[in-house]
DNA sequence: AACCATAAATGTGTCAACAGTTCGATCCCT
DNA sequence: AGGGATCGAACTGTTGACACATTTATGGTT
């Protein structure tokens, strides 16, 4: 084993080191949901020892992206259809608040840099895929509350991005989204905070059906799924 | 030292148990906000090794009720009055949000059996400092949405309990509280969604304001308080 | 052949010691 | 006397070994 070997920076430390490590094996599916996460094998295929593994999986744990009791092996988590629909309605509230607020408190300049800045992403195209959560990530910061900003783009980003490959490769979806994120962006412009709440709850809830229907079998073990 | 000794459960891990532990260390004060988390002295004193107390601060850093980084010393975290509003505006999102999920989902007769406890609650008044929160806590529950419930009851939940107490101390704010109580179950038996939401934001973001009111000068060292 | 009890094997929880960094105080220099 | 570097003390990060729980394999029983 020990593939790969760490022994260069030494500005973190070494948990925080392995936790973006298993992140990675985690979004490359080399640790599918469902999959147990084995400490000792993870150790010494890292070349350190369990502790900080011990670590980065528990930190794991906290931000529910692996689920684990007492004294089970852990396991990625697996969402069944009803998480995912509460994960959306969640980031559905947060979004849209996060949206109310960016509309009170942006600046006329920070708006016409994000229209245009969307705009210009659009026309490229090709790479619209990254755009799309871009935007979000954009508005959420936008909103100036650090603590629904680390929930949204910290915690809840990691669970979506594992399910966002799914919604990503519906195609027309995309100019769907552009409209409705330029309509936002109007609203916001308008400075109705009503309507770009109610705007971006709707814009989100769509993108949680997309991803609903078209994930309606993937494995959740234990007719469950949810954890904890 | 080691004036408590941990020697009898066994259901669960030694780590969940000095996370409690410390938890009520922190809530009786004995862990004011801003003061450093000893690793190897809360060791000797659980009469632990530092493995579980370790653990148990990690678990608590999850939860921002610690901040720390690399090598410092982890501290309670001493909300500044930015981050307290900013609290109360998660709050106000994911509880007015879940207000109106439980305005859609629950039946007649939960709805009833809500009205009638909160009646007797008030009636009772003496205790009604915890009947506040229960109501709140209910409303959550009510919603079905787990992982709302989970950040709402399970992680936010410790964070507003440190501050209020402060809130608890005004006496003429609880009739304002019941009265408030009263017309967002009003909105929710008369399955008006979006004004129970919109009843539910207004609340908590006079509760939010009272707190901020009380807690201008709390120690926020650093001219900050806001971590990570 | 199916089933329950038992035992090896695997994996997690806990511990005590070691290594590196930060914090605090002392001491020196201007 | 004030400011800054230096040394020591305290604490966090990391490690390998040990103890316990769970899972899997094995064997005896009905």
């Amino acid at each position: 084993m020990q593939d790969e070997d760490v022994s260069d920076r030494r500005s973190e430390t070494l948990g925080d080191e392995i936790f973006d490590r298993i992140l990675d094996l985690i979004y490359s599916c080399e640790l599918e949901p469902g999959m147990v996460v084995n400490e000792s094998a993870l150790a010494t295929r890292f070349g350190v020892s369990r502790g900080p593994v011990r670590e980065a999986i528990r930190r794991l744990q906290g931000i529910q992206l692996v689920s684990r009791e007492a004294f089970m092996r852990a396991r990625v988590v697996s969402l069944s259809p009803q998480a995912i629909l509460e994960l959306f309605q969640m980031r559905e509230a947060l979004e849209g608040y996060a949206c109310r607020l960016a509309t009170l408190h942006m600046t006329d300049e920070a708006i016409d840099k994000l229209i245009s800045d969307l705009e210009t992403a659009h026309a490229l195209g090709p790479q619209a895929d990254k755009t799309h959560f871009d935007f979000h990530e954009r508005i959420v910061r936008a909103s100036g509350n650090s603590r629904i900003v680390d929930s949204l783009c910290g915690d809840l980003y990691h669970l979506l991005r594992i399910y966002r490959r799914i919604s990503g490769a519906v195609p027309e979806r995309k100019e769907h989204a552009f409209t409705e994120h330029w309509q936002i962006l109007r609203a916001v412009k308008a400075r109705d905070a009503a309507l770009a709440e109610s705007l971006m709850r709707s814009h989100v809830e769509r993108a949680g059906r997309q991803v609903l229907a078209q994930v309606p079998e993937t494995r959740h073990p234990g007719a469950g799924g949810a954890e904890r």
